[in-house]
DNA sequence: CTGAAAGCGCTTACAG
DNA sequence: CTGAAAGCGCTTACAG
């Protein structure tokens, strides 16, 4: 046997006709018990695997769900991309997934990769830019999205945006440290100008602004060398400052490491609250209070969302909020 | 127009025939420039979205390759599986990926359903267990594939076999330590009869033994949660170890939040070298020094050996090491 | 250089 | 419940 045995060679094996063998298939209930059965020996025995791309062909689903990711690299969209592919796989769809790295021309091409390849439905974490080219192919194709994390595009009747609520948790994280004596509160990091960024600022805004209190913003490059390099920032330029928000976890943890260099201690000297709660925030030494968005959940539930939508027609609301919830750790304690 | 174009739709509106459209598709030298332009400039007019599946269908060509890791949310294997999917992606390949977290029912699941959707190659980064089942069903398939990282089964000529020189990797890190007047070096992390456990100490014991120094190894799960307790650990049961090896970055990073933790300070009290260089490493205080494998590259070089494979058929070698290098930081400094 | 025809391996109505 | 036939959108020889 030198070619991939067809349903016709399984047909033969078996003794039925090649519709019955895609009816078998289809766990279809036309078909009797005892005949499944043969088919399904039959198929055994002369090794046949499926070929989805002749199904896809034919009937125009292709079992294939595109992941676009901003920024692979960042532990908390590992996590994302990470649970949503194993609970689509669980669902019997395969993922294709791609990093865009933050550049609008590669999301471009990938997109169009992924539609190409007949993906019955994408589920994109966009980058800032070229918004129409990759959302306008989409639109063309016709096919379910999603945009998740961020929202880039206004038309979330087409393209459902969901996301962890960003303002609740900014508020959270400067009711804390309001509750726990600080007065000076800095917001650290993210990239001026992404609205990604005034989500997450505007509850500490908001916060701040109802006890009175002044806010400084420092914005940054969303990674740990940045809040590795303002804690030398911190401590020259704004020393009265005893309290940072940083825009996510790796902000934080650079943060802390840049404490540690510098001999700042953290929590009496200086309390700092993270984002995202990835996994390292519980792991480094002292614990880094973060603002929990229980990202591995958000992935799962993104899965189901979009199975919903593919199988029952059922699409998801315009906007979704997932709640998240302050978890204090020792970065916050004042000894 | 609500059905997607096809090529027939384009050869109408470019007034040729499919065939010649078809030729255009394929970049063919036959067919004349100005009919080329025709051609692109119909597409374009009506919105022509190429078909991958009937492509495939036809040609057994689907443009698809198949990653498969089998710890994604571990950073060294993120930045390979980036790496690896945005160089194949440059090359016009997309990227399907799963992880399996280390089960291998799930591993043997998610080959057989890219084996279905007829993926053109694989690139796996296997677990332990049930080697015959994954294996075999990809070899009837009889498409390349590559193992990474870890050699599960033998058969190195039929699946060819690629990682850092662990080996060289910890012969560097003992001998590191050796230099700066470690005396009684501990091996940390890694689970007990892996193969890969064994490749990573090997350099290690052989070092040792030169130098007529005792082995104490330290088995544990690969990552920061093992680390940190071992910090404890260590300080009680072994006070007479001067510096550790770690099996990889999350166990030295986990046990780095451990010295910080209990008061031991890194470097004078113990030094600690970890393995595979991932980002964090540079990040964190004191730096963390370790054993760079250059993963990114290596996910580079991957991709390169795996496109050479499909399109000129040229196998790679049997056994690929390539090389690594110690890179110092604060974490073996004395002072 | 271009066109007409067959065929890749399935699914989908439609008869029976 | 099962079978014969058409067709999904391409590619691939083969003529011209």
């Amino acid at each position: 046997m030198d070619r991939r045995p067809t349903i016709v060679d399984v047909a033969r094996q078996a003794g039925v006709s090649k519709s019955t063998v895609s009816l078998v298939l289809q766990n279809s209930a036309l078909v009797k018990e005892e005949t499944r059965q043969q088919v399904r020996q039959a198929m055994a025995d002369i090794g046949y695997v499926y070929n989805r791309a002749a199904a896809t062909l034919r009937s125009a689903n292709a079992g294939l769900i595109g992941l676009v990711i901003n920024d692979l690299r960042n532990p908390f969209f590992t996590e994302f991309a990470t649970s949503l592919q194993m609970a689509l796989s669980a669902a019997g769809y395969a993922t294709v997934l791609a990093n865009t790295d933050e550049d609008p021309d590669l999301q471009g091409q990938v997109v169009s990769a992924m539609l190409e390849h007949g993906v019955s439905a994408l589920i994109i974490a966009p980058t800032y830019g070229q918004e129409d080219a990759t959302f306008g192919a989409i639109s063309r194709a016709g096919i379910p999205a999603l945009q998740v994390l961020r929202k880039v595009v206004p038309e979330v009747d087409r393209f459902p945006f969901a996301a962890p609520d960003y303002l609740a948790g900014g508020r959270l994280a400067a009711r804390h440290l309001l509750d726990l004596g600080a007065r000076r509160i800095a917001f650290l990091g993210g990239l001026e100008g992404r609205e990604v960024t005034y989500q997450r600022m505007s509850g500490y805004l908001a916060v701040l602004a109802a006890a009175g209190l002044p806010p400084l913003v420092l914005p940054g490059r969303p990674g740990r060398a940045f809040g590795r390099e303002a804690a030398r920032l911190l401590a020259r330029s704004h020393p009265d400052v005893d309290a940072v928000i940083c825009f996510n976890d790796l902000v934080a943890l650079g943060l802390l490491s840049g404490c540690a260099e510098i001999g700042r201690r953290v929590g009496p000297d200086l309390k700092i609250v993270g984002f995202d709660d990835i996994e390292d925030c519980a792991q480094v030494f002292p614990g880094l209070t973060s603002v929990r968005c229980d990202i591995a959940c958000f992935g799962q539930r993104m899965a189901e969302t979009m199975l919903r939508w593919l199988r029952d027609g059922c699409a998801p609301p315009p906007e979704t909020l997932t709640p998240v919830e302050l978890i204090a750790r020792g970065s916050t304690l004042s000894r």
